[in-house]
Parts: C-alpha cells; structure tokens; sequence
DNA sequence: ACTTTTTTGTACCATTTCGCAAATAATCCT
DNA sequence: AGGATTATTTGCGAAATGGTACAAAAAAGT
C-alpha cells in the first residue's frame, strides 16, 4: 500500500462537498451585477443566478458589498492577466493597442448576454461615493492603467516608433481616456463598428497618423 | 392706482400655494441621486432632501424614475447652456477647451456637497442596460458633446490653429474622451491638481504643443 | 360665507429586502 | 457503524421600499 498518503491534489476537504464552483459562482454573480448595478441587484437575483440560496452565498462569499468587491477584483485581475499577454510575441505599441481596444470591445459588446459596457466602469462610480472600498478600487484601476501604458509607450518611444518629444504620461492618459469612452458608449449601446473606428482614430494620434513615417 | 389689472407675472394659480420651489426640488433631488446613485437613493431620501414629502414629490415630478430623468435632463440643460456662455468672446480653441475643462471640474468637484463627479456618467450608466430611457439619454449626450465639438474643432482648423490635415471629428472625440475620464477620475477622488494637468496634457496633444508654432 | 381648487400631511398597504437560525443532508475520519 | 464536519435547505422576521387613499389646510372665485 504505497502513497495512500500522498495528497492527490483534489483531496475531499472535510465535510458535505459544495455543490458549487467558487469561480462559476462569481462570475454568475458579476453578471447579475454588470447588468442591475450593485444597488439594483438583490441577493434573490444573485442567488438564483449563482444556482445558490442566500446562506449558502452568504457563507461562501460574506454579504451584497463583499460579494461585490471580489467580482470587482476577479475583473480586474482577469483583465490584467488578458491584457499582459496581448504582449507575448512583442508587438509594437499600435499593433499593442489595436488589440487591447478590440480585446475590451468583445467584452464590453459580449453578445452571449446583454451585459455591456465595462463591468467596474458601468457600475462602480455608482457607489464610488458611498463606498470607500469601492472608490479605492476604481482611482488603485485608473492610476495602474494610466502607469501601465505609460511603460509601454516609454519604451516604444525609445525603440522610435512614436516622436522622441512625446510625452508617455500624457499619451497614457489618453490612451487610457479612449478605454473610458468606450467603456461608456459601450453601455449606452454605440455600435462596434463606431467604437472600432474611435478606437483607430485615437491610435492614430497616440502613435502619429500611421502614412507618416 | 394704475395698473392693478394688469398680470402681476406672479398671479396665484387657483388653490393652495405650493409650498416648494421646482426648480430647487430638482436640484435637492438631484444632489441625493449624484451622492447614492438612483437605485440606493430612497423616496424618503428624495422626500427629506427637498423638503417635501412623498405624496407631493409624486404628484409633482411623477415617481421616481420620472423624477430621475428630470434631473438628468436638467443637468445636461444647463451644461450645455454653461458650455454656451464660454463661447460669448469668440476664444481660440485652446482656451475654450481650458474654460470647457476647468467648468467641467467646477461641477465635479464642487466642495460645498461632497458630489463628485459627472452627474451622468457617475450614476446613468449603471441604469443604462435595464432603463432604455436612460440609456438614450447617454448616447444622446455623448453624440451631442462629440458633434458639438467637431464643430468647434473643425472652425478652428479653418482658422489655421491646428493642422489643416488634423481630423476635428477624431479630435472631438478624444475630447470627450477625455471629459469622460476625469468624470471618473474625479469620482474616484482624484485631486483637481492632477485632473487639471491630465486636461492641459490633452489640450496640448488636441491643439498641438504650445511651443509649436 | 360658502364653494372650488390645489397642495400638504398622516397613515397605510403590499412587496421586497437583507440577513440569520435551526434543521437536514452529504461527506470524511476513526 | 457512528461521530465529526461542512454544505444546503427551509423558513422566519424585522426593516425598508415604492406607492397611494384620504382627510386637513390654504388659497382664489362667487
């Protein structure tokens, strides 16, 4: 009897299994979310979404408000780790933001169900105001948008493929400004084809009008 | 005594006297709906705030989606009317778009209540998917502020204060993106310091560098 | 003075809301 | 097999919510 000990990785916790998945769970939630608001939504409509009922959610994931931050946060983090590898096979910065407008495009217009527009965007300055959490989560998402692009086009400046006087900081906050307005839009029911063509628009003077050299 | 027939302007209707004044009722209203967002602002919120109770405020403004839309329509009156005035002596498109930016923070920082950000985009966007009033009412107000904005950009170019190859309608777009980002911004709590510089690094990129001939 | 008209105030209702307590079910450990 | 442990289910309850019925109040018209 050999490594009968040994933890088989998907080792029964302890008690009654839950018939949940954390991760479908959340992200039913979200959807819930994403389409009432956080003020809209009620714990029946996120328990009948999540296939839950309100204890259940409550001992899984805490109360309406903690519910809330973590499908922020699982926003975030899946755009964050979505967006790193928009940058797997180096492309250059247009190339870089051609695909990080069309990446939030398909989620913002997901055709599946009728949530549109950026779920934090959309739904957290609602509650920015009376929610410091919530606040602190959108200035901590602006600002590492803002500092992320800023690094990008830094380099891309010094690889000369934007004007050396340019300014990154300032670009990333028009680049940033772009994600934004298309992030409203997107909720207020623009079309694709329109956003695409803001989005190029806005390449374009980030990167300079592509017909130059 | 002349004249005691003549309309006094303020003739009294017929029977009890309101008691309110509409006009401060809506922006009572509108101050509870910009701090809580619609969905988490009470009847009894909107009631307290306007000094009214909830039997008046009905039969005045309709229920409380009704009185939503007033106030939203409201707001966006008077910034176009506000955006208009800024316009009185004919300034070049660089300090218009300083004045347009510099009231925009006005609004959205004012310190007297502690509302902050864009009435519209901070609370219509989390009713947009479930309210179809609300959600043209977005998109109406972001076209308009972009059509509105070409056309300015547009004379300016006839004027030769920015490229003759510059595009006033991708122009006006970044800047209503970039309204659109320190609505958020400021939302999120970000000082008015450092939403000023966003706008002047927006300027700058909009109008070209000022050190540019 | 009396009626008409409009606004205000009180009280109420039906529903929804969030949250929890207690009982039941499913699994592991010994 | 039986206890320990965790998850689910049912159902409750107190509070809040949006909305309204109805009487009282305040003015103008006659």
């Amino acid at each position: 009897m050999v490594q009968k000990s040994s933890k088989p990785a998907t080792a029964r916790p302890r008690g009654r299994p839950r018939q949940y998945d954390p991760e479908r769970a959340l992200a039913a939630a979200a959807k819930v979310f994403w389409k009432k608001g956080y003020a809209a939504a009620s714990l029946d409509d996120l328990a009948a979404a999540t296939d839950m009922n309100r204890p259940s959610l409550y001992a899984a994931f805490g109360d309406k408000r903690d519910l809330y931050l973590k499908t922020l946060n699982r926003y975030r983090e899946q755009a964050r780790a979505a967006t790193l590898r928009l940058l797997d096979d180096h492309p250059t910065l247009r190339v870089f933001l051609k695909r990080f407008y069309d990446a939030a495009l398909d989620i913002y217009l997901s055709s599946g169900n009728d949530a549109r527009g950026c779920y934090s965007i959309s739904t957290a300055p609602a509650q920015a105001t009376t929610d410091p959490a919530v606040r602190a989560f959108l200035v901590e998402s602006v600002e590492a948008t803002d500092a992320f692009l800023t690094g990008l086009i830094g380099k891309a400046r010094d690889r000369g493929e934007i004007a050396a006087t340019a300014e990154p900081s300032v670009l990333a906050q028009i680049a940033t400004a772009t994600l934004h307005t298309i992030a409203v839009r997107a909720r207020a029911g623009v079309s694709r084809k329109e956003l695409e063509a803001l989005a190029a628009g806005a390449i374009d003077v980030i990167c300079g009008s592509p017909s130059r050299p």
